[in-house]
DNA sequence: TAGAATGCGGACCGACGGTCCGTTTCGATG
DNA sequence: CATCGAAACGGACCGTCGGTCCGCATTCTA
């Protein structure tokens, strides 16, 4: 237990480079043209003090993305509705799934730097076992999924469904913006779960957050 | 028009390259670690060979997995029911993403391989495009897609559920076999589309090809 | 069988992730 | 403020991999 504060230029050389490769990232349609050398200079520090402080270029490119997800991930374990626990399980299936989808479009280079870093996709990544577990257990509090089993399959394939290289794919290649794509996602969730109670006339307008 | 049949040597090598790599990329979990070189020296040919027959790594994955995607094509585009063109589209539907699932999974480093080749996932491959269209035209035939759309995004949804990291993932990490992995498809598909009529009882027994 | 065209193959190259270690900077202490 | 040990720095360096190149071998044609 013996914690000891870290130095100050080594916290400040830490933010510089998190913020140095969060643009990097965002300014690139590639993630990999971004190389690791190119953040140390971007950042001004040497290529040691990235794998000093991150360990390697997976390493580094989780911790920027659980940084920036934090304050998502802290809305739905402690915020209000339609987020946080205290929300009806079709309503908060609903919302998890517009949150997550509004976060990677608006970080989806970044995201798509995360994917396609792990070996095997995103599957062996914290963050996607807690995103997961979390859509199950409220999936398991619907009526349709009462005791049939199966939310643990449909947990999967609706996360699947905002993947970052599709929701990539479908705003580059294709050209929907923001709007249309949270219009698509909520048409399928809705033909898979049902409509929230909420949801009715326009689309939801929940999580305007800009990307900077 | 001065079509020129291909030299004799160059035939052989070509087939010795594509069946070296597919044992190699079969006998390895992480396609990453086979490199061009190891295909060149399995195959008894050099280097030179591999990038003149097949232009780049992504090329020969790319070939290899056509290859062996191509009788799950023709038995989608010419064959039978329930993959062939004369189904009823809710069962097509349900038999197409079968299918490609028994697909994945019996190849699935193969598969593996070539969703992380490619810089934005899948979705820059041809094959994708195929599978995209022949989906959404089948939904689209489907009561519940007749006008409102989202058949579009319904498509790709359903085809995200059977992305070869996710089937990777589930066989391997989760340790599921093919009959639970077909089952839990089926029942997401079935949430989201509908029963098929043929289906009652145990879990549909079509497509039991063997990897070998 | 001779000559041209085609394909072969492995030495070679540039780039990238990651390591190493001499040097610099920090901050606790008297 | 001066001193000193520890912590962090940074860029030269390394191994590997995808991809190229060109002298040589093989195959087809006449």
């Amino acid at each position: 237990m013996t914690e000891r504060r870290p130095r100050a230029d080594a916290a400040r050389n830490r933010e510089a480079v998190l913020a140095a490769a969060d643009e990097l990232f965002a300014s690139s349609a590639d993630p990999r043209a971004i190389t690791m050398a190119d953040i140390a200079v971007a950042a001004g520090v040497g290529k040691g003090t990235l794998f000093r402080g991150f360990g390697d270029r997976t390493g580094l490119i989780r911790t920027l993305y659980a940084a920036r997800l934090e304050p998502l991930r802290r809305a739905v374990t402690d915020g209000p509705p339609p987020l946080g626990p205290d929300t009806p399980p079709l309503e908060r299936a609903h919302a998890l799934l517009d949150g997550l989808l509004c976060f990677k479009f608006d970080h989806r280079h970044l995201s798509l730097a995360l994917e396609e870093a792990a070996a095997a996709g995103p599957y062996e990544a914290e963050h996607y076992a807690w995103w997961h577990g979390t859509l199950r257990d409220v999936l398991d509090r619907l009526p349709g999924f009462a005791e049939g089993g199966g939310s643990d399959f449909a947990a999967h394939a609706l996360l699947s469904a905002v993947r970052a290289d599709l929701v990539d794919h479908l705003a580059g290649r294709e050209g929907l913006d923001r709007r249309e794509l949270r219009a698509g996602l909520g048409g399928f969730v809705t033909r898979v779960l049902g409509a929230p109670s909420s949801a009715d006339g326009a689309g939801p307008a929940e999580d305007a957050e800009a990307p900077s």
